[in-house]
Formats: C-alpha cells, sequence, structure tokens
DNA sequence: TTAACATTGCGAAAATTTTCACAGCAAATA
DNA sequence: TATTTGCTGTGAAAATTTTCGCAATGTTAA
C-alpha cells in the first residue's frame, strides 16, 4: 500500500465527521454526490479518495454508511486508545481542555503542563496538570505519541524541544511559532492571526473563492 | 494580472510574519533560502511565491526585508481598517477576543454576538456585545466583511445565514459544521478535532511527513 | 581589470492532484 | 426476459503546483 496523501488523509477525516453527522438519517446508504455536496468536493473527488481506505461500495445502494464509517476508521484512527498531552493551559489550552472532555474515547488529553503553580498539582477539565520541567519524563513514561501547544510565542520552541525528548511524534501547534523538529515529527500549524488574515484577504475579493477544508 | 492561489497567499502571509519576527536582525536583506529555511519550504518555492507580489530583489543582497514586508502588506491587507464581527462569547469565543486585542490596528473584532444575556450589552476584551438578533443589521450597517464563526454546531447554520443577510463576504468557522452558503462568500474552517485526529493519524506513522503550514 | 561566485527571475520539466469519461453492474421497469 | 437507469471504480487526460536548470547580474577578490 503505498502512502495516502495529507490532502486525502484531511477529506477522509472529513467525511466520516459528516456521515456521523448523517448517520442519524433513515437510509443505511449514501452516494457519492450526496458526500460531495456535504464536503464541498466533486462526486469523482469523492470515489477517488474512497478508493484509498479500500472499502467498495455498490452501483445500485452507493456506499453502506456505517460500514464506510469503519473503514475510515480503520485506516485513520490508532489502534488502541492514544494519550494527549496539552502543554499551555491559558485561554485557548483551556477552552480546547473543556472542548475535549469528554467528547472521544479514543482520544483523551490526559496530561496538560504550565509553568503557572496556581495551575499545577489541580486537575482542569478532567486533565491533570503538571509543571513542565515534568514534562518530557511523563510524555515518555506513558508513551505520548501528540502533543498540542499552547505556551506562548517565547515558550514555543524549549516546550518543542521537552515534547521531542519525551518521544513525541506529532504536535498541533497554536503559537505562532515555526517549530524546528526533527524530520520525523509531524507539526500542523493553526495560527489564528494567519487565517484571520487570509479570510480578511479573500473577503476583499469579488471572484469568489472555492471553500476549503480544516 | 490572474489570481494568486490560495496556498500561495497562504505561504505569502506566512513570509510576512517569519519576516516581521526577523526584522530585528542586523541584516537589512535576506535570501530566498533563508526564508526558506525559516518556513521550511524550497528556495524556488519562495521565489515563486514572491515573483507574484511584483517586489524584486536583488541577486547581490537578496530582498530587502522592510520592502518586502511592505510589498506583502500591499498585496494581502486591505487598504483601509477592517473591521471583524465575533459570533458566540463562549471559550473560544473569548479566548480570541482576548488574543485579538489591540494586536492589529488594520484589524479589530469590534462587535461581539450572543444569546446569552448575560454576555451581550457589556464590553469584552474592548469588544462591545450584542445580542445574536442585531447580527445582520449591525454588519450591514457597519460594512463588516469578516466574521469568525463560535457558536455550537446547532447554531452555527443559523448564525450564518444572519451573517450572509448581513453581506459578510468571509467566514473564520471554528464551529464542526460544514456552513451553506452563497458562492462568493469565502469560509475558512478550523475544525479543532478534525485538527487533532490528522495529527494523531501522522503520529502513527514510521516515516516522516513533511510539516505544513496553516 | 578580470575572474570567480552566489543569487535572482523565470521558462520548462516534473510531480502531484483533480477531473473526465466510460465499462461494468445491480436494480427497476417494461 | 429484455431494456433502461444511474451508480461505482478506475485508466487516462487535464489542471495545478512544485522543482529544476540556467542565463543574467551585482559583488568580491585577485
Ligand atoms: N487565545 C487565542 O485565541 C489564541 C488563538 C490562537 C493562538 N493562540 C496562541 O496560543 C498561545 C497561548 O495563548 P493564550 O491566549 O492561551 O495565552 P495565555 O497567556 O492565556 O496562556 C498561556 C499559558 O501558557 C503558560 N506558559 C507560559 N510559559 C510556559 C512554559 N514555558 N511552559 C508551559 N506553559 C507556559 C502560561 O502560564 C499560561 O497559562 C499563544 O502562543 C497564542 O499566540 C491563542
Ligand atoms: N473550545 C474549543 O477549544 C473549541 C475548539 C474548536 C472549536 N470549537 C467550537 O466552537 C464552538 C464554541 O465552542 P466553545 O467551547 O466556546 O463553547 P461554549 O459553550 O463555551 O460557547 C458557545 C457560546 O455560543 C453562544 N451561543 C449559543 N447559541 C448562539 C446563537 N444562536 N447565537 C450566538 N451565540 C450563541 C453561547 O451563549 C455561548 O456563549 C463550538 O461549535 C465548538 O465546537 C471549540
Amino acid at each position: 500500500m503505498n502512502l495516502i496523501s495529507e490532502k486525502t488523509i484531511e477529506r477522509l477525516i472529513l467525511y466520516r465527521g459528516l456521515l456521523l453527522q448523517a448517520n442519524h438519517e433513515n437510509e443505511s446508504g449514501i452516494y457519492s454526490h450526496q458526500l460531495a455536496r456535504m464536503a464541498g468536493f466533486t462526486p469523482a473527488q469523492v470515489r477517488r479518495d474512497l478508493m484509498q481506505v479500500g472499502y467498495t461500495g455498490s452501483p445500485a445502494r452507493g456506499y453502506d454508511k456505517a460500514k464506510l464509517i469503519q473503514s475510515i476508521s480503520a485506516l485513520v484512527d490508532p489502534a488502541e486508545k492514544r494519550e494527549i498531552a496539552l502543554a499551555g493551559i491559558g485561554s485557548i489550552g483551556r477552552a480546547i481542555l473543556a472542548y475535549f472532555h469528554g467528547r472521544s474515547s479514543l482520544l483523551e488529553i490526559t496530561a496538560a503542563f504550565d509553568t503557572d503553580p496556581e495551575k499545577t498539582g489541580r486537575v482542569i477539565h478532567g486533565c491533570r496538570c503538571h509543571p513542565v520541567d515534568r514534562l518530557a519524563d511523563i510524555v515518555r513514561e506513558r508513551g505520548i505519541r501528540t502533543g498540542i501547544l499552547c505556551v506562548p510565542a517565547g515558550a514555543a520552541q524549549s516546550v518543542t524541544d521537552a515534547l521531542v525528548e519525551g518521544g513525541i511524534r506529532g504536535i498541533l501547534n497554536y503559537a505562532p511559532t515555526r517549530l524546528i523538529v526533527p524530520p520525523d515529527v509531524y507539526v500542523e500549524n493553526r495560527d489564528m492571526i494567519m487565517a484571520v488574515e487570509k479570510v480578511v484577504y479573500f473577503s476583499g475579493l469579488k471572484t469568489g473563492q472555492r471553500k476549503e477544508n480544516g
């Protein structure tokens, strides 16, 4: 099996989300053109993406929603429960803890880190908070592979170094900083300012642009 | 001048951010390979992107940082100050208000909206809060073109309809919902769950993937 | 003055991503 | 039973994006 592109993975995750939302409808099957309309892509794009997951639909009934969800999950979900670490329990850090809490049984934020002694030693939205000096050790001990970074820009690189030291494999970065990591650590940047600037730019164009994922 | 692609705009905005951060260094010029290293792209990619902004560097001195920042800004920034509306003053809504407050003189969140009477009628992080029924009117009156959506999933479409009714041109959407909008309204989706799922997927691969923007 | 050098701008090639177009198929219909 | 219908899966074409390769160019050094 050759590698599936980042864009395809993004779209597959989106399809799964849409299917989960649409799962209450009475129909058990769904056609590529229906999924395409929901997602904002072309039917051909949807079929091409679904080829990659190996689940095959029927020309008569389309794709079975439940089975498709299952097939996408088999591809994108980890085999077992994954713990996630969060660094920086400030305003977004806390919002993310609140939002994530109890949402998924497969993915759970189980350790949060901060320098502020007001925050460490407590449990916030179900998540135990630790001083940041213990980050590398805790990440290593628990085999945590994924981190969410919500510290101020000035602390982003040093906290990243600690995450990497602990053996992290992927970071979702909300700080407006380009992190330096070894080539086998995956980083997804989510700078809000840049996102707003982009939307403002497209808000100013006369001709409408395509919508996109994220 | 033919249209600049979404990806190029994203990268240009990133370059500007990196240049602003690096502006304190003593050198006034910068080479494509330096910018490329900072951004995580190839030098050829950087030069190709910079072609689009029209500012031309010198083989000897590279690009003048200040002039490059200015050229990119001329392309991506609005001509005058832009007001931004924010809907949903919950945990992320508030975090965004706090984070944005006083950060930019060109872009400012000047109106926030919520259903909760506890929140409306107040000023939060410098931003006046209004009941959501007044959203369309206020957006129209003030000519607001850009909106940030932080309401619960169930309210996302109806609040979007109000934004569109008010004449919005672009939406930064934090709700896990695919919004239905007219084709000339730009939507950038920022679903956090999907982002985490993606990072978790890449955290599980043996072979490292490319880092990417956002 | 001249040669060596590192870089830009950009045409063209390469790689990747998306779309087209249609064979093949199961169900519905006549 | 034969025919029509509308879908999937996919090879191939088209479009888009990235990278390559190099002439042109200003700078430095001899
Ligand atoms: N608030 C937003 O909407 C928003 C959006 C996008 C990105 N961001 C970015 O996210 C980051 C945090 O933003 P915020 O608004 O939550 O800020 P904040 O000041 O509310 O929170 C930052 C937190 O990080 C902690 N911290 C500081 N240094 C640390 C370190 N070395 N190790 C661990 N923790 C440390 C602080 O104690 C604090 O709790 C910033 O980089 C910001 O640019 C914020
Ligand atoms: N918290 C996060 O980190 C996070 C991250 C990504 C996305 N989101 C999404 O952002 C949205 C908000 O998340 P949150 O954690 O801030 O939730 P929250 O419950 O803290 O805030 C939601 C706010 O929206 C208001 N609201 C409800 N209906 C409204 C309406 N019709 N018009 C205007 N305002 C209305 C509520 O009064 C509340 O103030 C959700 O869709 C969530 O999925 C949250």
